[in-house]
DNA sequence: AGTATCCTGGAA
DNA sequence: TTCCAGGATACT
């Protein structure tokens, strides 16, 4: 789902496309949302975009901020006279006011940035560029495997090591925790243990120091495929211009029960931890 | 540490 | 028609 990969992609279109233009006028469609004060961001211009985890932070130059988290099957998508001709995905909800279009944002030169959200959880705030950070999301965030675009703290090895040496809990279960490591979901949790060749179920403080290793490897190598694709679109994330990710077409266990092994042949197994679809080689990780 | 909850479309 | 998926959180 939206993970690291699909919200840095956001991101980088946003930093591209969306920076410098001023807000002219907020449309908050969806009453379920606590917006805030859409006068603070009226007639703000953009002056920057940020990341944490999952978090997306759209910093104004009044000394506000648009904290967002887009949850399951949330999209932002940027439009204007120039974008407008490039063809979205068949998975972008939709660009010009449909039902799932829960704020609209009018932008100056005759651009539009869209926030859809299918299931409604994903979310959307106006607070004081200062207290982003006092937000209990942003601030209960762990750090974040190094890859690109955050400013969270990066995850090092030792500490990686020393928070898993400490968690009783399945592995895979400790790679989704926000609150210990931020950004990876679980699409990227699946494949990096199976990049690593560790079953998921096994406790994490269980690991020897060579399989934490190579799971710190594999963890940063998948997110940075993930990127490289420009993110997975798995239910309906697109990125800012409305178009579809492409790690889909390599997921190496995520949503291939019953599927061969990509190494070894055998069929994938799923299994539920935490509640969560979990994907694995039985023969491959161990 | 595990489970119910939010919500909805799409699959079974 | 019922069930399921899933990020984060609130419970137990």
């Amino acid at each position: 789902m939206p993970e690291l990969p699909e919200v840095e992609t956001i991101r980088l279109g946003l930093q591209k496309h969306l920076v410098g233009h001023k807000i002219d006028e907020v449309e908050v469609r969806d009453k379920k949302l606590s917006f805030g004060e859409k006068k603070a961001v009226v007639s703000a211009k953009v002056k920057a975009v940020r990341r944490a985890g999952k978090g997306l932070i759209i910093d104004l130059d009044n000394g506000y901020s648009i904290a967002i988290h887009i949850k399951l099957t949330g999209q932002l998508v940027y439009r204007d006279d120039k974008t407008k001709k490039i063809k979205p995905s068949e998975k972008y909800v939709d660009g010009l006011p449909s039902k799932f279009t829960r704020v609209i944002f009018h932008l100056d030169k005759s651009a539009f940035l869209f926030f859809n959200d299918v299931r409604r959880f994903a979310w959307m705030k106006v607070v004081k560029t200062q207290e982003v950070q006092s937000l209990p999301f942003f601030q209960e965030l762990g750090p974040e495997p190094p890859v690109t675009g955050s400013i969270s703290n990066k995850l090092t090895l030792e500490e990686f090591n020393n928070i898993a040496s400490k968690a009783n809990m399945p592995i895979k279960v400790l790679l989704m925790d926000q609150k210990k490591i931020s950004g990876v979901g679980n699409i990227y949790a699946n494949d990096a243990l199976f990049d690593a060749g560790i079953d998921p179920r096994r406790k994490a403080k269980e690991l020897k120091s060579e399989e934490i290793k190579k799971l710190y490897e594999s963890v940063i190598k998948v997110l940075k495929k993930g990127l490289e694709e420009q993110g997975a679109t798995e239910i309906n994330f697109v990125n800012a211009l409305g178009e579809a990710g492409s790690y889909q077409d390599y997921f190496l266990v995520y949503g291939r029960e019953g599927e061969k092994c990509l190494e070894c042949g055998s069929l994938i197994k799923k299994v539920k931890l935490a509640g969560r679809g979990t994907y694995f080689c039985e023969r491959c990780q161990k």
